[in-house]
Formats: C-alpha cells, structure tokens, sequence
DNA sequence: GCCGATCCTGTGAACGTTAACATTGACGGA
DNA sequence: TCCGTCAATGTTAACGTTCACAGGATCGGC
C-alpha cells in the first residue's frame, strides 16, 4: 500500500496530504510570504512524509530558468584552471547555480564555439569561458551573444566582461624585484605567445626594464609552460652564458617552466640563486619545495572564480543594462630561495 | 516582422514553416525512421532558417531523463583528480551526456551525502563519486541509491560499482623495482590513512617485501600528500639514517611527498640515487623535471574517466539487473633517474 | 478490385511546475 | 451597515516536449 515503489511523489500528492491545493504547496517551496504559518508547517511536514523532492524539469519549463551556469575550460589538467574551475563551483554552489562543464582538448574558435552550443542545448542562464588564449577570446568575441557570457583571463574583449588576474603588475613585480636585488637586468623565458597571460607578462617585463632604464634583452625562449619546454630554454639560457653573456637574473613566465630550468642549470653545474636568479609565476604547491624553493607570483584563483560568478550573475539579472564590467584581481610577489643579491650573497633581502 | 528579437522558435513554429505537425518534427530531431526523406529534409530546413533548438528541459520533464551526469569531486586542485574529471567529462560528453559537477572541500559522510542530495534535485541520471577517502567511500556505501552511482577508487563497497586503479600492482612493482636494484629492504612514506589509496599502496608494498623475503620496517612517516609533508618525513628519514639506520631505498605514496623528500636530503647533503633511491607515485607533469627525474607509477586516469562513464552508464540502462562490476585500470611503472642500483653506481639498469 | 500490412503523418493527452486571475473571509473606516 | 482592502487560498491555463493512438496512403498479392 506504501508508495514505496511507486514513482516519486509530485506537488498534487503533497497538496492531498497536506489537505491544501498544489499552487499553496508551490506557495510554501518558493517561501511566498502570503502563507498561514500553521497552513506552511503542515504543507512542510506533508513533504518531509513523502520525501517530496521538485522536479527541475517542470520548474524550469515554465520559469525560462534552468539554474544551471556553464563552464568553458581548456586543459583543466593544468593547475590554473584547475584552480580557477574550482573556485568557480564553490562560489556557484553558494549562489544556488549548478554547474555545468566542457573541457577542450583543442583550442580552436570552433571548438569554443561547439562548446557554447552544447551548453546552449542544455539552456543554461549563462557561460563562463576561461579563455586564456587568443584564439578563444576572439572566437567568443566574435559570438553572438544568445546567453550571457564572462570571459575569464579574456583580453580585452571591447563589449564582453572580463574577470581576470593582474598579469600586469605581478609581472611588474617580478622583475622589479630583481632589479632591486641589483641585477642590471633581467631576461625573460616567455610562454606561448598564443596566449593572453604570456604576453601581458612579457610586455609587463619589458615596461618595467625600460622604466628603469635596464637593457632590454630579446625573449630568451618561447615554451610551452610545460617543464620539458622550460629545461630546453634553459639550455639555451647555458650556451648563451657559455657564449659570454652576462645572464644573471631570469624572470620565468610560470613554475612549471621554472623547474625545467633549474634542472638544465644544475645539470651544467650553475647553481641557484649565487649564479642565476630565478623568479616564477603561479605559486603551483609544488614551488615551495623546488631546489631552490621558487620565488614566485601568486595568483588568487579563488577571488577570480568568485568574482566571475559575481559578474555573471550580474549580467543574468539585468541583462544588458550596464556596460560590461572588467574586474581585476590582485597578483602577489613570494619571495623565497632562487633569487639573490647579484653579487651572490646568499640573502634575498633586497634592502641589505 | 521578423522574429529576431521574440522569444526563440518552438517546435510548433517549426511544424509551421515546414507544414507538418509538431510530432512530425519530434520525429526527425529524434531520429525516426519513419520519415520520408523529403519531408525530413524540409522540416531541417525549417530548424536552420529558425535557428531552432530543443528545449531541454520540455524533454526532461516528459522523458524523464535530463541527459546530465552529477560528478561529486574532493579537491580538484590535485593532479590526480583534476585528471579523473577530466577523461569523466571528456567520456561523458562522447556519450551525450552532460557533466554537473560539486567539489567539496572537506569530505565527511554529511558532506558527501548532502552533494548526492544537491545533484538530486538537478535531478541527475547517475552520478559518479570520485570518493577516494574511507569516510568517503562509507558516507556513499550507507547511503541509499535513489539513482546509480559508480565509485571511482572507492574501496570495496560491497553492492556497488566501483571503477579503481591498480594500486597495489603499481606500488608492488615500485617495491619490487627497489628490490631489484639489489637493495636489502625498502621504506615507505605513506599518504593519510583515511585515503584508500594510500593503505592499498602501503599494503603492496608490505606483501611485496614479505614475498621477497625482505625485512619490513615500519612506516617512516605518514604525510598529507603535500610536498611539504613529504619535506618532513625526508628530514626524519635523515634523521634516522644519521642515528645509524641502514636505508638506502624508499618508495613514497605521491610524486609530491617525493619532491619534499628529494629536498630535504639534498639539504641534508645526501645524494639521490647515490646514498638513497626513491620511487615516487602519480606521475605528475613535473616529475620528469625533478632533481633528478623521478622513477614513480603512471595512472592512466583518461582510463579511469572512460570506464566510469561505461559502468554508469550499464547502470543507467538495466538498472541494478546485473552484479554491480569492479573494474581496475592498469598502473605502470616509469623508471628515471633517481633509483639506482644499492652499491651506488650510476646506472638504473636493474640487470647490470 | 479487394485486403491486410506497412509506411507516413496528424491529433490529443500527458509530464509537473509556476503565473495569472478568481474567490473567500476578516477587518476597519465611513 | 456597507464597502473597500488585504491576506489566504483555490482554479485554470500556460510552458514545449514526447507518447499513444488513430487515420490515410501506398503497396504487394491474389
């Protein structure tokens, strides 16, 4: 006789046994205020009883709101995105929004174009795209808008939001540190120029050598943030020291590349930091515990993830309305072992 | 006159531009046979000229199937799992499936079962939980099964699927390597005991040296999985070595443990391979890069993600008809630089 | 030329919710 | 007393699909 078996109970059943009318079930589950406190207990005891649970579907059909937010990532394997993603969902869930996620393997304007369309299908209320590369942030540019759309690490996309780190300055930092260690400048192993982050950091590295004053070097190398590409620059980076030229401090593009790079010195028995001076980008966990601990710059991923859902959600209540925001989240310098004074003392104390 | 700016074109209108019925329509965007070729060529016009789409969620509510898979995470933010989501996600969307996804940042039987209930409501056709802690693994064997779940590395839950990488043949063969390589016995760092992974490992490596005949020391730490951890228990391991301890190999639960202990005996001034060999786990981006390059054990996680999307959805199609299956995704052994032979020459080949 | 089978198409009714509007009392001011 | 207001509840109609069923062609076989 239970209805144990049965399928789920669905809003009418509650109504029945709560001795009320499904629109006043309905009144009590979207908090209404216009309820009888003692007509609510009893709809909200009606539920517990029959462990009624909304149907999503239904709502959803009739509200044009799914509830849902849908995220565009590429290689989420990294620990930025990773990073960023997570924070994302944290502070979707917070907001009451699912999450929805597409991770590219490929980067191309028709697999960012696939991906919004596949979550179009699934009507989500609005896409967050973290679209560090060129290519995907002229894609999504070039999109029509059908939902709302934030772009995380986007360029600048002239009518789009963006929510994005300060490459800028934290790139800025690192070679201002450097600088102030006395190194009379600094070199620079970049990332791949298809990327957005990559080159804010190299032109941000450039600025602060010409603002100072300090030759301006070309590009060392260009890898491709994996380790293997940084070991590879940084044999390039020991022929060129082999060859005479006076390299003493390098500002890495990220602590991936890093590590390659502290490998091929150690191999050709340059030592870190009384040879060479070494600063990151990314705080990765595994940076601290470098040989030498990296000094780096740190991102705050949860900010950006929380702000991104803050602007998207933004965009979805008034859609349209007010220009699109640029949000800017802070990047911080960590100092630690791999840069010294250029002399060579041991300490990484620039005031000494 | 034109639709441009109304609301989006529903079947109906579809059925109108093309002069069929809306069930006529239903049928090609499903795929019925019956249909004949011109009047299916027709109505697809119609869809491109009106830019149409599906409304999904009018299709969940009478299908009852949302086309959405609920993935319940634990950090993220490390290799392994971030890893797992991706071949999950990557599979699942092959399938035609969505991915909605909750990470959680502390796993507790409460908050495990409270993510079930939140992608419930989303009402979600399986769910997948990468649920690699005891507790984890507990909260979801207790938990009644309102919709199929699989496990991913979560231990031997009795009546439900669980898709796992071999851990003990691949912490078995890290032993095994170390014995190989001619030295008396191997020590274990150990990851945190609530982790099933970690016992696995730690059990393998037990029976590997009861099997060879081996003295089986104690477990010289148990760490976080964190490099800094990993830096803790190497500088115990320094510790003991210098009050006289004989050890001249270890296998370490995680990649990232290794990369503290490969710095805290450089600290200490001694030499990997030479004085001690150390074999990681993971097989993490970075350890190649490592001081020296890391011997440890790949995973293949995109294996894991495939497999787990397969069981879930042999469970979504006959639910609960056949045994729930156990499933385990090889481990390999990646052999580098920093395990040698115990007298301490420089090769790794285990047969010089 | 008829008949059943098969192919193609249309009609009407779900699915379970919220929105819009209607109805009922109770209350207070004129 | 009467009427307007407001709070509490009910009634009915969407929302946009798919499903079940019904019908009209078409075809092959006799």
């Amino acid at each position: 006789m239970s209805d144990s078996k049965t399928r789920p109970a669905v809003m009418a059943d509650v109504a029945r046994r709560a001795g009320v009318s499904h629109q006043t079930v309905s009144r009590v589950l979207n908090d209404h205020p216009n309820v009888r406190p003692e007509t609510r207990e009893r709809v909200r005891r009606a539920i517990d009883e029959l462990a009624y649970r909304r149907n999503s579907s239904a709502r959803a059909l009739v509200t044009r709101r799914t509830n849902t937010l849908g995220v565009v990532a590429f290689d989420t394997t990294l620990y930025g995105p990773a990073s960023t993603l997570f924070g994302i969902e944290q502070a979707a869930r917070e907001a009451g929004y699912f999450i929805s996620i597409v991770s590219l393997k490929t980067i191309t304007a028709k697999s960012v174009s696939e991906a919004l369309d596949y979550l179009a299908e699934q009507s989500v209320d609005g896409v967050i795209v973290i679209a560090p590369q060129r290519t995907a942030a002229e894609a999504l540019a070039a999109l029509p808008a059908a939902v709302p759309v934030v772009a995380v690490e986007g360029g600048q996309a002239p009518d789009r939001p963006v929510v994005c780190v300060d490459q800028r300055a934290g790139a800025a930092a690192a070679t201002q540190h450097l600088l102030d260690l006395g190194h009379r400048t600094v070199w620079h192993i970049a990332g791949p120029m298809d990327w957005l982050e990559a080159e804010a950091r190299r032109d941000a590295w450039r600025d602060t050598l010409s603002a100072a004053g300090a030759a301006q070097p070309d590009v060392l190398s260009h890898g491709d943030w994996s380790p293997r590409s940084g070991y590879e620059a940084g044999r390039r980076l020991v022929e060129r020291r082999a060859a005479g030229e006076d390299i003493t401090a390098v500002f890495v593009a990220n602590d991936q590349m890093a590590l390659g790079v502290l490998r091929a010195l150690r191999e050709a028995g340059l030592d870190v930091p009384r040879d060479v001076s070494i600063v990151g980008f990314d705080d990765i966990p595994e940076s601290e515990f470098f040989s030498p601990p990296l000094t780096t710059v740190r991102q705050d991923f949860a900010a950006l993830g929380r702000n991104s859902i803050g602007v998207l959600l933004d965009q979805i209540e008034d859609a349209g309305s007010r220009p699109p925001p640029r949000v800017v989240v802070p990047a911080s310098l960590i100092v630690r072992s791999s840069t010294t004074t250029v002399d060579g003392r041991e300490s990484t104390d620039p005031s000494e």
